[in-house]
DNA sequence: CAAATCTAAAATGTATACATTATACGTTGG
DNA sequence: CCAACGTATAATGTATACATTTTAGATTTG
């Protein structure tokens, strides 16, 4: 709910009229707020309970900072560790991608964009590596989704997906992190806009 | 209580005993064992409830790793961002720590190497990296405690720290990054004998 | 004797009740 | 009329009670 915008950044969550809403008693959905909490989605203030963080610019520049540095650790490693098996899999989720590219369909694009990124993370076998940029990217889910305006800044972003893919492929670790470096570099750039 | 061994890698986590022990109800016990899960201090199955989490040595080679590319991350971050007064806190944190190293005091000579290091990501001035590395060093806590056996390594520590220092007051990133890659490429074969 | 099964105890998962703290609104005093 | 105070409402924080599931031990059976 609070990626998909229904509970807005900065408002509180109130735990009666939710738990009402979600069918559930005070004490799971707080078990819950706690989690996410910790996944820095929710901010809690003693005696004041739950609200939804909100991200500033500085906030997300910082994550997408972070993130880039992490998808080029994990391009590095993936030159190292990953099977060929796995590489492929990469290619063919690039390649339903841009299916979706072509067929302008937003939506599933977008999806299968994010899984990418998973899977570039999931190749490193590091599995510290991996959660850390899950909770990253989800809690980018929200700014990245509206951050992919204009058709030329997504044909940009189609061009750098197919540069990393190549470099995967052959096992080039230099020009993997080059390619990962000026993608999210270029993240940047799209979303800054929307964000400021 | 599991950084500190009191509570066992692997073995479960008893509601009913913990609570009695720290003197609270489940309720909040329940609330902070969901927030250690997310933090990966503890592992939750359903319906068989909280264990400690077990690190095996590819886990803590796997939080190394990453641990070193967000430090280098953080130092490149810091010969930019960091004020002369942040470097100088630095700087005392480390003088500190060489009166510890001299006396002998390995307790607190560790200590005041955890805040160094949580000092250079602090430099950073990046919030998302440094509550991830926060998050990953309580993780190693325990393990680094254990790996700082024998004279010879010690020293070494404390001159990787020496060369950290100087590149850092010197706004050498490139001698910084090398510095911290080197520092925490000999962290993992001081521990590597203690975890395998 | 071993394996399977049944039963009792205990653990987790959830809901509810109570205590405390914050909040909002109406009242009173300057 | 504005500000300060007090009260009522509602929120969070915690404890407890209940339902369900797991687990361990004893009993039974092949």
């Amino acid at each position: 709910m609070i990626i998909e915008g229904e509970l807005e950044p900065g408002k509180r969550i109130y735990e009666g009229p939710l738990c009402e809403r979600l069918g559930v008693s005070r004490t799971p959905l707080r078990e819950a707020l706690r989690y996410l909490a910790s996944e820095g989605l929710v901010e809690l203030t003693p005696q004041r309970g739950a609200s939804v963080r909100r991200f500033s610019a500085k906030d997300i520049q910082d994550m997408l900072v972070l993130i880039r540095a992490l998808e080029e650790l994990a391009g590095r490693l993936a030159c190292i560790e990953a099977s060929d098996e796995e590489i492929a899999e990469v290619r063919k989720l690039h390649d339903d991608m841009l299916d979706y590219y072509r067929e302008e369909n937003r939506l599933d694009y977008y999806k299968t964009n994010q899984r990418i990124h998973s899977a570039i993370a999931a190749l490193s076998h590091n599995e510290s590596l991996i959660q850390v940029h899950a909770s990253l990217q989800s809690k980018l889910k929200r700014v990245r989704f509206i951050g992919h305006e204009g058709r030329e800044k997504w044909a940009a972003a189609v061009a750098e997906h197919e540069s990393m893919i190549k470099a995967l492929e052959g096992r080039n670790a230099p020009a993997l992190v080059n390619a990962l470096s000026e993608h999210l570099e270029h993240a940047w750039e799209r979303v800054r806009d929307v964000v400021s």
